[in-house]
DNA sequence: CGCGACGTTGATTTGCCTCAACGATTGTGG
DNA sequence: CCACAATCGTTGAGGCAAATCAACGTCGCG
């Protein structure tokens, strides 16, 4: 069982530098399958996060909670999709970051201690690493500044346009969270676009 | 002139993994020397972004024009930082960030071809760039956090704590900018400020 | 000196928040 | 299988932080 689901796992390494037989056993071994349950949560803001999930089916959101109570989604993460606190990851500090399943969920799970070792091991899965930091760096320096730039009607549409169907998939008040809007503003605000769009015709 | 300058980058390096010195010459070998006037560009949103650069001396803006002309902060550079919009250095992509020297400057260059030959002479450079990288992603997601759930005076602190002495480096209405908001609010937040902390005397 | 860069202050506007109430839907225990 | 609660989205009235537009003083510098 274990084997089949780190299949994907391979697969994606591999899409980034060959990897051999014997290398994707230790792949195999450095990794657990873990099943999360609706609403269960991976890591947990406050404890220490002590481990990186990549996401096999299901989906996720990680989230802050600010000193006021509020949640704020950071980001959604789906099949494919690496999850984690990486400060509290490396650091031991506790974290910031809470990662809960918007639905029944299958994560593949490694913790900091194998994963220093898988590197020493199969030091290549670094570059892989580096480049997937990388990749979402981008992103999330693209929301910054769009944060500070854009209104929430902009920021809608870039979230739209870079993930189609993501209405589908996440409650509306969940999206309004990562607009860093409320899920009032949210409601008023497709209201309007409604509203100009239908004029339109 | 050259390897003197070299010596602090290839300390950098050597904090994070050994360098032996056959590795030193290639590092040496790999970067340019380069100074920058004040106010000069290292590199301009539009065209693509064809190098990385460690700061030796000085200091830089790194910031992002939006549609209507608006400048945006995205991050201040100072000695022993790498600058670079890593998604056009990597893809061939236009830049979407301008890095702009805020005085006299000395830096040490790569280009994207000379960077691909040094991680695959020095593949352990890999490892650093990824450590780099996950510091600079924490930080940039901390501050998309904080655009959402805090006010422009506690992202204010915020920087002051992070980044002390910001104030006598860089004037006030590029770190409006960075707190992206307008010189106008930063200026009477300082006033509200001052009057709040002074009464309490 | 004169000009541009920088910071300050004022008056007004606005985008989004806050608080509150209310249907519709989902799901769940009795 | 129904009854009730919880979740989710919508709508309204009022408020506030920061933007906008405009004017003005100061400083540093070519």
């Amino acid at each position: 069982m274990t084997e089949v689901n780190s299949t994907r796992l391979i697969e994606y390494f591999a899409e980034h530098v060959p990897i051999s037989d014997e290398e994707k056993e230790i792949i195999r071994n450095s990794h657990e399958l873990r099943h999360v349950k609706k609403k269960g949560l991976l890591f947990e803001q406050g404890s220490h996060c002590t481990l990186e999930a990549f996401v096999l089916s299901g989906s996720f959101r990680i989230f802050h909670t600010d000193s006021k109570g509020n949640e704020h989604v950071l980001y959604f993460a789906f099949p494919d999709w690496w999850i984690g606190d990486i400060a509290s990851f490396y650091s031991g500090e506790p974290a910031g970051l809470n990662a809960q399943a918007l639905e029944e969920s299958i994560v593949l799970t490694i913790n900091p201690d194998t994963k220093e070792v898988l590197f020493n091991k199969i030091p290549k899965l670094e570059r892989i690493f580096r480049i997937i930091t990388q990749k979402h760096l981008t992103v999330v320096q693209k929301r910054l500044l769009l944060s500070y730039s854009a209104s929430a009607a902009d920021r809608y549409h870039e979230l739209l346009e870079r993930s189609p169907g993501i209405e589908q998939l996440v409650p509306q008040h969940q999206i309004a969270s990562y607009l860093g809007i409320l899920p009032e503003s949210l409601s008023r605000m497709k209201k309007q676009l409604m509203r100009s769009k239908g004029n339109s015709f």
